[in-house]
DNA sequence: GTCTATACAATGATAGAC
DNA sequence: GTCTATCATTGTATAGAC
């Protein structure tokens, strides 16, 4: 397991401390087999995807991707667990001592970025969390709740403070995640209902989300 | 097909026109099959579904399910169909003639109390277009977009009479769907980082919305 | 480390008795 | 209309040659 990965069992464990030495090849190909699986698993679901695909998408035989990863959920918890990072960090930056409403749109802005550029990660989770989040649970339950929780009550303690608009802090949140993942989940619904150039409707999206946002939160 | 069922291919048929007269017993199978599928479906995905979980579900024996429905395929838009109208209906009711700010927040209200009634229909939905919506692009793009792009013309000439903030109109009814929507398609997630009671959680969705709409739309 | 071949289970769909 | 039995296909995973 990879430094910068995430636990996905919610544990406190030693990092690193069942893996052995990987040789470059090993590295390059697992790291292959993750970014195919990414692109399978995102589009097709955990059940949805064969190993198959992957190996296609990775330009390997089954067999050789079975060698790296004893087991589709293998594949599949390594995925996860390498793009959780991606989710996570940006509400990490959230900062008490910056300006609410700026501190707040700064992550919004962040987010959006992040579904224009990372759609796959975000469909990945949107998948995982449809179908009950059977591999994930942990991981929500323990470290996305501690940090959830660490900022809502920055967010509350804004509210006190009579520098932002009286919300639920836990709702904002989700309005937040809702309304940015959306570009990237529901994409071929968008593309549906869209008219304009590419770089117009994102333009769209954040000056509508920016108007709503700081509108809504002022006290 | 049923009268009140959606096509799916965006065509203009007869309603009705290709199915011979059915009897009681075939309703009454057809109907627990259709309610099985939608629970197996909304929570699986298409490929992540059996037919034999239908069947049990539905407490009958496969080869008798498709008996009534001769694929999963056939299965499977029939369940969409059936529910897309549902899905569609409350977008109609937004009434150019009523306060623009009232209309648009009846509106979000009624998909939130579906997102709490019918979070197995939106499930299903979200799970059909992160596949990328094989089955029900023609209606998107038909009946859908028609639609959609109606009540924009209603938005926008409301912001023309300076009844409204400057939003995108395509880009407000993106942030009241995915608002809504992420309660019934995220519940493992808000479950995880919810500590109210259930009733409370809906309270807050429902003020916190209210709150960041009704401000943030105001001229 | 990588490939071919294959075992074994799950699943969609059909045939035919009742 | 409903059931049991069965087939064909696909998909996960392993064995063993190279």
């Amino acid at each position: 397991m990879a430094d910068d990965e995430i636990n996905l069992n919610g544990d406190a464990t030693v990092s690193g401390s069942s893996s052995r030495k990987r040789t470059r090849i090993q590295i390059r190909n697992e790291a292959r087999i993750v970014r195919a699986a990414l692109d399978v698993f995102s589009s097709n679901g955990y059940r949805g995807s064969t190993v198959d695909q992957i190996a296609d998408t990775a330009g390997m035989s089954k067999a050789n991707v079975l060698y790296y990863f004893n087991t589709k959920q293998d594949i599949y918890a390594a995925v996860l667990a390498r793009t959780l990072t991606i989710w996570l960090d940006p509400l990490a930056e959230l900062d008490a001592e910056g300006d609410p409403i700026e501190e707040l749109w700064k992550y919004t802005q962040e987010k959006l970025r992040l579904s224009r550029k990372a759609p796959h990660a975000s469909r990945l989770f949107a998948n995982e969390i449809l179908q009950g989040a059977p591999v994930i649970k942990p991981f929500l339950e323990n470290q996305l709740k501690s940090l959830v929780t660490r900022k809502c009550q920055i967010i509350q303690t804004w509210i006190d403070q009579g520098k932002l608009a009286p919300v639920a802090p836990l709702h904002l949140i989700f309005l937040i995640w809702s309304s940015t993942q959306h570009y990237a989940d529901f994409a071929p619904q968008i593309n549906a209902l869209n008219t304009e150039p590419e770089d117009v409707l994102h333009e769209q999206a954040e000056q509508t989300l920016k108007l709503m946002l700081t509108r809504g939160l002022a006290p």
